[in-house]
DNA sequence: CGTCAGTCTGGAACCGTTTCCGGAATATTG
DNA sequence: CAATATTCCGGAAACGGTTCCAGACTGACG
């Protein structure tokens, strides 16, 4: 039924470990029995089992990625990267989308743990302690967070936040207001950080409201919140909230960005699509997933090195949902 | 370093195979080495290695998952279904993502081949003649293909199509355009097939336009296009297309619904963001995901079953980017 | 109490590959 | 050509489970 390298072996009147040599370092068998192996492997068409390779040598060849939502374009694009990477790097992915919910997430790592080389946590929901309790067990890179001693890739939030809050400050605006995200969110207090910090040194106040889940719907509950605070602009924590809000506000007979401005996070495609289009604090995803495989890979490779992290850059991308304060 | 069935037996003081069978069936062994058993996997954390199980009973406990672009959000609805119906069920999940290139898509299979028990394919791009050339080494459950002797799960484009015409034709629509995708897409040519012959019954003539990458950048690229063709109307291989297409029209000038109705497919939630908000024929991606795996694990547990087919239904969403024709 | 059926258990083989080890074959050197 | 160094290969063990098989034990029954 399915070739096994016994086949090959007898095939090419050699030994299974004559097969293995061959195909794992050519250089150490005769070329002749290089060249019968490399036939009989053709004509059986016979491929590796690696799972059996994976008991044998204690490497899978496979990666995990668990991320809190795959129906926010920004992890589906960052998965898509990683994706692309691990197969260029010769493997293969695991996917756990964990539904935003924090208790399934060290469960599913643990499930996987013996089936992956490493894993790469995308904005992990846990709290320090769980994941603090999975290092060592296997290699893991963190996104979106920064957390001893993990290597990590993160966005540098504070500059996107200082970009956005010149850009409003020019246009006048005093008070803005910043739309959370989840509270067990790294990125969600790095923004605010970020925010609160930018917001100093300028007269500007920062108004945090509530929290939602980082979703369209979450955006758009929080419409009415925002308006009750009076102010002209409101950060979101990211694009998919910030268009619940710039919905909510059209239904209100809210005129973005006339009436208030409004900035998201990460620059998903559809961000340009909607009108008024919206001015968000762009990261490349891209970059982030590709990162992500690569920092892993490297940590797999020898995971006595000091964890690496990578501060990716935001830019600032303006658009037409914020505009200058007007009297009304 | 790791904890074996081993370790597990020497502690409950037992042989392996009767951890194995205390785990597997605990009917199958007396209650009290059972128990036995129980308290020495809590006390060592013991978790069974998937890996090696799989060596041994051929069962990796996996499925793949295929699919031409994860950055499309009805793939990755599908997809996060899909995941969430795996994991219920004891599953996990390989993704991979063949990013629109038929070629990688039959070598990813391969390469996953033994690595999982299944495959979900997603829209596979791949001839008919690669995809059958796969029967039989593994399950495989189709995904908006239909193709025998798989088991499939699609859609009833026809009735999608039929609504969107009816609809079109009631306010007044002559003259259509079909925006197709990919040519290696089933989806499509079954979306153009439903779609001529719900025009056969109606004073409507539909104008096939050029093949587009079924992305935004595709669709706007086929706007021009489409205008030059002067119909009143347009339908779109996908939603992505049908933003695109709204996008460049509005670059040109071109108002929809005013001078232009325009009608997408899938429901993707990002449709009714955008304004005009877009008309469409809605699917239930969730439903998808779930039926597509439900109906996997059937054909793994009996892969001599006659393939199974579901066409889940189609559901127009009438919005704001259609309207009746006006003369101008 | 002996026999038998039935239950439960441990040992061993096996899944497909890798890797270590020792020996055979070949090449190198004096 | 003998002695030694080197190359190449096959056998066997190992990875961590599962499953078959045969034997030990239990209880029921005559």
């Amino acid at each position: 039924m399915t070739v096994t390298i016994k086949d090959v072996a007898r095939l090419a009147g050699v030994s299974a470990s004559s097969v293995c040599r061959a195909l794992a370092n050519p250089g150490g068998v005769r070329p002749d029995t290089r060249e019968q192996v490399q036939r009989a492997v053709r004509e059986l068409g016979y491929v590796p089992n690696r799972t059996a390779r994976a008991l044998s040598t204690g490497r899978t060849g496979n990666l995990g990625i668990v991320l809190p939502d795959l129906a926010n374009p920004f992890f589906a694009g960052v998965v898509k990267a990683a994706q692309t990477r691990a197969r260029a790097l010769d493997h293969s992915v695991f996917l756990s989308d964990i539904d935003e919910d924090p208790a399934v997430e060290t469960l599913l790592i643990r499930a996987l743990l013996r089936q992956v080389d490493g894993f790469l946590l995308c904005s992990p929901r846990s709290s320090d302690e769980e994941l603090r309790a999975l290092h060592g067990k296997v290699p893991i890179v963190l996104l979106n967070r920064r957390l001893t001693p993990f290597p990590s890739v993160t966005l540098d939030a504070a500059s996107g936040m200082t970009q956005a809050l010149l850009h409003l400050h020019v246009l006048g605006h005093k008070r803005v207001a910043y739309v959370a995200g989840p509270r067990t969110s790294w990125a969600n207090r790095e923004r605010l950080r970020g925010l609160r910090s930018a917001a100093e040194s300028r007269p500007i106040e920062v108004i945090e409201v509530g929290t939602a889940p980082p979703t369209v719907e979450g955006g758009a509950a929080m419409a009415d919140v925002v308006l009750r605070t009076g102010v002209t602009a409101v950060l979101a924590f990211n694009d998919l909230t910030a268009l619940g809000l710039l919905n909510r506000l059209r239904d209100r007979n809210f005129h973005v960005p006339e009436e208030i401005s409004v900035i998201g996070f990460d620059g998903i495609l559809l961000s340009s699509l909607v009108s008024p289009a919206l001015t968000t604090i762009g990261v490349d995803m891209e970059r982030i997933g590709q990162a992500g495989v690569d920092l892993l890979l490297e940590t797999m490779a020898d995971p006595a090195h000091p964890p690496a992290h990578r501060k990716l850059p935001t830019q600032l991308i303006v658009r037409s949902s914020t505009d200058v304060v007007r009297p009304h």
